[in-house]
DNA sequence: TGACCACATTGAATCGATTCATAACGCGTC
DNA sequence: GACGCGTTATGAATCGATTCAATGTGGTCA
């Protein structure tokens, strides 16, 4: 095996089918305009050489391609794959590819990711921002590349967005703990400077004040990381508080889950001594040991429209999109008939 | 805005700073070779036309690049994306970057992507074979690609492959719910053209077959889509048929999830009517209703061992790996305390 | 027979970054 | 002032596919 043979190229091709490099080009991509019979010897010729386009080259002549970036907080979230699945399907009905990366919540990560997506030619990049800035996001759609935010409402007109009312999801889940009766309640949240975070906290504050309670009494926020490790450390230091509240909000399915493992440990009942509610309704939510109070979220359509969006074009007006969660009820926030 | 300004070249760059272009290169691949003074107006430069270099370019003349693909059967199930996960943290460790897509068990959507990549360059693939032949990857091996077998053994000495032993698995499971006392075993499958399916199937006539029991006999097969809802129709067919199985073992946790959510629908117990193995041991197989007995395998360290042997190189000798497979036992198979 | 047209094919210019042989420069030494 | 050495900077050649104006080849029709 030769290790560092030259690839073969177009020119490769044209010598052996005894043809121009005009005509390879012509056989790979207006294959109309080429006889029959020559078309054939080129073909091959391919075949023999087992030649394979170079992309760079390709890309270096035509500009743009067909590809397309996205840059997720987290895939291996349930709620970021489904949106992933989304996206690739709606381009892939149009012949795009998608390229996705995942930013671990990290704006180095995101950055770098958006530079190597740019540097690659990527047609547009759909983002769900890292930071509260999408200052860098607006420097590259200067350059000419599509940008739509991704579960992210867009602070400016211009640049399209595909979001989910997370302050009405906090709302939602807030207004139902309160409706069962419970005066004290956690929230099991990431950092504000996510997003998600943030408004779904504001949407706990606003249920709990139009309920006529002080947000800052009634509302024990807990910081963790948003895995299911997260849910079970979070649920361990609210074990040891003195004051123990009677229902938890965890800001996503999977730090529900870790809280559901913690709390069964330890033999606190779920929903008999403490109501969970979590968020992103994820496939196994309900089929959870108790089975879990989510909010649920158009996942699949986040990703399709968002993906729609970025077909139109960069000349296409932006738009803004805002899709309602909705509270899906079950037996972890619900009092057991007796 | 202009729509179509041509992208800013690092002939720009060097006009704008007053240097030939030779020295803009020399910027921003070798800066100890430039002086800080010109140095610093270079990046200036740079900065003021907010400069992104064109990697299409970049990769022409240098040839290959830090990029990797991988090839896996389904992002969307949770046991791909840890490997994916073990995969990246390798990758970034060396600066190589990672780029996944999902062939969703298709042959011809496993050549598109391994075109794609190609064409794009990529120092390597890490591929789970959709197929049962891997000529195709031989032939990009032939091209000096890189190729990992990834979550499948090698049939050639001369390509890398790391793989789980899904017989063994297959076996474990099924050894298991005979110890249980079980005769009559149903198997919720994939079709045989996936190996991983195939090789569970063998692992359990094996079993079937080491107890002396006729494999043909005792073994009810039925092929279903590889998600929940698979799981569900396989259950639907299942409670139809006369001769109910008293055990059933599903080829991977979301097809399980599926056959419990449906088997407690129709009202039968899990395990005290029905005995359900599951297999991947996912984050929350422990969680569910009924906690899922579950054939754990090494995800994590799957993807970081064929990261390695990616990182290794072409010339390095092919390694073979093959990790054990390990029964978690828990209640979705034995029978409860009364 | 010659004019005209449709169709096929050619080959050189082009995209933008990298590389490397060569030139320019600065500085110290004899 | 000539020489040599080390450091910087230059610019033309290069990578491989695409594009398009120009050329070539028959064939048809007056």
């Amino acid at each position: 095996m030769s290790p560092r043979t030259r690839r073969t190229s177009i020119a490769d091709v044209a010598r052996r089918a005894g043809v121009s490099v005009g005509t390879v080009s012509n056989v790979l991509n207006r294959p109309d305009r080429v006889s029959p019979t020559t078309r054939e010897r080129v073909e091959a010729a391919i075949a023999e050489l087992s030649f394979v386009r170079n992309g760079s080259a390709r890309q270096l002549r035509a500009g743009r391609i067909t590809t397309v970036g996205a840059i997720v907080l987290d895939i291996s979230n349930p709620f970021f794959t489904d949106v992933t699945r989304g996206i690739e399907e709606r381009l892939t009905a149009d012949d795009y590819t998608l390229m996705v990366a995942s930013s671990d919540r990290e704006p180095e990560r995101e950055a770098r990711y958006l530079r190597l997506f740019e540097e690659h030619g990527v047609r547009g990049v759909m983002v769900v921002p890292t930071g509260e800035s999408i200052d860098h996001l607006l420097a590259v759609r200067e350059r000419g590349i599509g940008v739509v935010l991704l579960d992210h409402p867009s602070p400016v007109d211009s640049v399209s967005s595909v979001a989910v009312d997370d302050v009405l999801g906090g709302a939602l889940a807030t207004r139902h703990l309160l409706d069962q009766g419970h005066t004290r309640i956690a929230f099991l949240n990431g950092t504000h400077s996510i997003r998600q975070c943030a408004d779904r906290l504001e949407g706990a504050r606003r249920a709990l004040a139009d309920a006529g309670r002080d947000p800052d009494a009634a509302l024990v926020e807990v910081t963790v990381p948003l895995d299911a490790n997260g849910g079970e450390t979070g649920i361990r230091a609210l074990l040891e508080a003195d004051d123990r509240p009677t229902a938890v909000f965890c800001v996503n399915d999977l730090v529900a889950l870790g809280a559901l493992r913690t709390l069964r440990r330890a033999g606190v009942s779920v929903p008999d001594d403490v109501a969970l509610v979590g968020y992103d309704d994820v496939t196994f939510a309900a089929e959870l040991a108790t089975p879990l109070t989510s909010v649920r979220q158009p996942r699949h359509e986040l990703g399709a429209r968002a993906a729609d969006m970025m077909l139109r074009g960069t000349d296409a007006p932006a738009e803004h999109v805002v899709f309602k969660p909705e509270l899906v009820v079950r037996e972890s926030s619900t009092t057991r008939a007796p």
